[in-house]
DNA sequence: GAGAAAACTGAACGATCATTCATTTTATTG
DNA sequence: CAATAAAATGAATGATCGTTCAGTTTTCTC
């Protein structure tokens, strides 16, 4: 085995092992929230020594920061993918709309963490905000306005304020399923929600 | 001095001073959050005693519970007189947005505790949820009905649902003006964004 | 398979805070 | 102006937990 060989297996496992963690992270924080959750509860849910997650994460905070920072990259990237595949701007918007509620309804303690338990302070909220929202809220302004320059939405209305209630009415799906969890999925909301935001409510 | 006057004024005095802690409260945990405000720096804040707190409050969390039942009832309350004097259903609308996004823009710090704080954890969330939003999205969903029925609302869509989006929008109108708080008043976006949910985006 | 390096362990530390309660201060009454 | 009741105080308590690190185990190398 040459040392890079090894130095790869080494690092799969280290990739792995963190994984472990940050799954078991999930469920605890879904669980017992933020700050109810200790690390020696997840830690025993990942099924290693308190001090071990000290050797992959900064400390309690980083370890829920990381969660979010992997996940929504994963989810941007999955996103911009599936974009490529999709020509009309409408369409994308629907895509849009159904990924955000596919992805959050696959995952009930994922879903619980990003509808509550991300929303702890607004030191938090600021930091998330302000890095990996704020690329999902531009890659839904591009679309609004690729549809305008398309004439498929109208020209007056502002993207910015639009994305705003677009996201604004999917997190509201969402926390709506997280909170009362009856018997139906997520992603079902994604063509009624978007009806109203494109036809409108008026008759 | 009868009995029952100085048991008025005993009444008052308690109710003001309630009314300070929970003003102070609202400082304190707007600036550092529910989990780093200390009952502490709240009774410093509100010029009293840590053991005071106690005395109006079963515990910190009762403290943080009841600013948000006494206010959102207050808002609740404030909404339905307002309702009585505007007859359509579809300005009634508008009436409940302004109202909205006017209520949380006014004060900064119970905005961020209304959109952020609040979501502490999903226990704390579904116990708000259950009782006072709950009341306040039937007030919605009751106006979206009456437009319907007058024909102003295309009978097709579903009223619930329609009051998820609604709430949404303007939640997120409000978080976003909490987290960024520009140079804008909050209740500006009312306009654009019920113009977006009435007429819808398409051309 | 010995020696070195990396990974892991979990008991112990120390800091933080919500909460209590014995005592003091303030208000009320006859 | 006692006597009594109500309100307020804040130091002490006790429980909780994030974090560390000296020692142990595993993995790798030659």
């Amino acid at each position: 085995m040459t040392a890079t060989r090894v130095e790869s297996t080494r690092e799969t496992k280290k990739v792995e092992k963190k994984q472990r963690i940050q799954e078991a992270a999930i469920k605890v924080l879904a669980r017992e929230g933020y700050y109810k959750a200790t690390v020696a509860q997840i830690a025993k849910e990942a099924g290693v020594a308190d001090g071990t997650l000290y050797l992959y994460f900064d400390n309690k905070d980083d370890l829920l920061l990381q969660i979010f920072d992997d996940i929504t990259e994963r989810f941007i990237q999955e996103g911009l993918v599936i974009l490529q595949s999709v020509e009309s701007p409408i369409d994308r918007l629907k895509a849009i709309a159904e990924l955000h509620l596919k992805n959050l309804g696959a995952n009930h303690d994922l879903a619980c963490i990003f509808q509550i338990e991300l929303r702890h302070n607004a030191r938090h909220m600021r930091l998330f905000s302000e890095t990996k929202l704020r690329k999902y809220f531009s890659v839904i302004e591009r679309v609004i306005r690729d549809a305008q320059r398309l004439g498929q939405i109208r020209q007056e209305i502002d993207p910015w304020t639009t994305t705003k209630i677009l996201f604004g009415a999917l997190d509201e799906m969402a926390t709506n399923w997280v909170l009362r969890k009856k018997d139906y999925e997520l992603v079902e909301m994604a063509a009624p929600t978007l009806d109203v935001l494109l036809h409108g409510m008026c008759a």
